[in-house]
DNA sequence: CGTTCAGTTGACTAAGGTCAATTCCCGTGG
DNA sequence: CCACGGGAATTGACCTTAGTCAACTGAACG
């Protein structure tokens, strides 16, 4: 039942049997409805999410309108991160996009078992790195990188993945995802979006 | 001395004398000049450096045009992450933008603490965490908010700064830093920085 | 079968990119 | 001290592309 988390961790550091038991009482399977928040802006949080099925996305407000700015997959971990880490309310909101089945966890076990294990301690670190360089890659690509750009970039799925566990199969989001979503996520309006499908698919 | 680096570090985590004397040992001090490389795209990096005094410049190379999106100021960390946490050449190059000043040291050393001593590990993972969080922050900057709201943004240093490690005072970077650079920083030519300036300051 | 909403398309506007000429600044050498 | 050279920044003219607004299309769903 929680094997697919257990994977997606020892992608990052190997765990004893006993190891993994730290974690496991408190994993829980949490249900999304198709729309229903798992992340609210305003509130504070300290719940961990693992992606067993289904898609989410996570956007900010801007002027009363929802900019997308990212997504969860399967074998993603998905956490209002900034809240959990500054014990603040969330500046964003995680959507389901589909109905979807999380494993889910409170960040203070997480913190608990740094204090308590090496190797815990370091799939923290180790991840937290991992993020930072995707995160330095995506960024790039927004200063570097017209929208046309990026989007055939996109849709090559060119972009690097450092593990598993943060991007899952990229090419997805072409499939899965409502272009006005993957729109905001290029940092474009949908309008643009469609020109530049249509401006690619004629070359 | 080395007394600046620790007192940033201490912004993240408490060290103990015994604790800051496992890391002493490996430091020194390097001078770079103005326009010297810290790092050279191509060369595999294991070294950290905390900027003293002076600042440098991060940009990566796309069809040979130097394209910069970030800088280092007193009090900064400064390495090639990349490079360092995965063991490979590094895709980025860091100048010298002015005559510096570094403590440097090597990145094995900081694994070594990592492995041995639970507060220096700490150290390593909060600081990876608040590089997530200021990365998320600029991230989102580039997707939600237009050219001229960045630069407005930037003068206003509105930015949030997670720890002083991370980011010093950003309003250095108008003062100190050729417009050009600005610009690649904001993801815009220098052409379009100079109209922006000029319609902004009439504002 | 109609309602709804995402996506496309068209017309127009606004903003940034490009290229080139000019000005400004600063340092260097006569 | 002044004149010159070189690079950075500004400005102008023009082009390209994205944004905006609105109309239209088409598929999904009840």
């Amino acid at each position: 039942m929680y094997s697919p988390l257990r994977n997606n961790i020892e992608g990052i550091v190997k765990l004893t049997d006993l190891e993994w038991n730290l974690l496991v009482p408190h994993l829980k399977i949490r249900k999304l409805k198709k729309n229903e928040l798992f992340v609210e802006i305003g509130k504070t949080y300290n719940e961990m999410g693992f992606v067993l099925k289904g898609v989410l996305r996570h956007y900010y407000l801007k002027e009363g309108e929802e900019k997308t700015t990212s997504f969860y997959f399967e074998n993603n971990i998905v956490a209002a991160y900034f809240s959990c880490i500054t014990n603040q309310p969330s500046k964003l909101a995680i959507e389901a996009l589909s109905n979807c089945e999380l494993i889910v966890f409170p960040y203070n076990v997480l913190l608990g078992l740094y204090k308590k294990n090496k190797t815990w301690h370091e799939f923290g670190r180790l991840l937290a790195e991992y993020i930072v360089l995707s995160m330095e890659e995506r960024m790039v690509g927004l200063l570097i990188y017209s929208p046309e750009e990026r989007y055939q970039k996109l849709i090559e799925g060119n972009e690097e993945r450092y593990r598993k566990i943060l991007k899952g199969n990229k090419t997805k989001i072409i499939e899965n995802i409502p272009q006005r979503y993957i729109a905001d996520y290029l940092g474009i309006t949908p309008v643009s979006l469609s020109r530049i499908r249509n401006r690619v698919s004629k070359k």
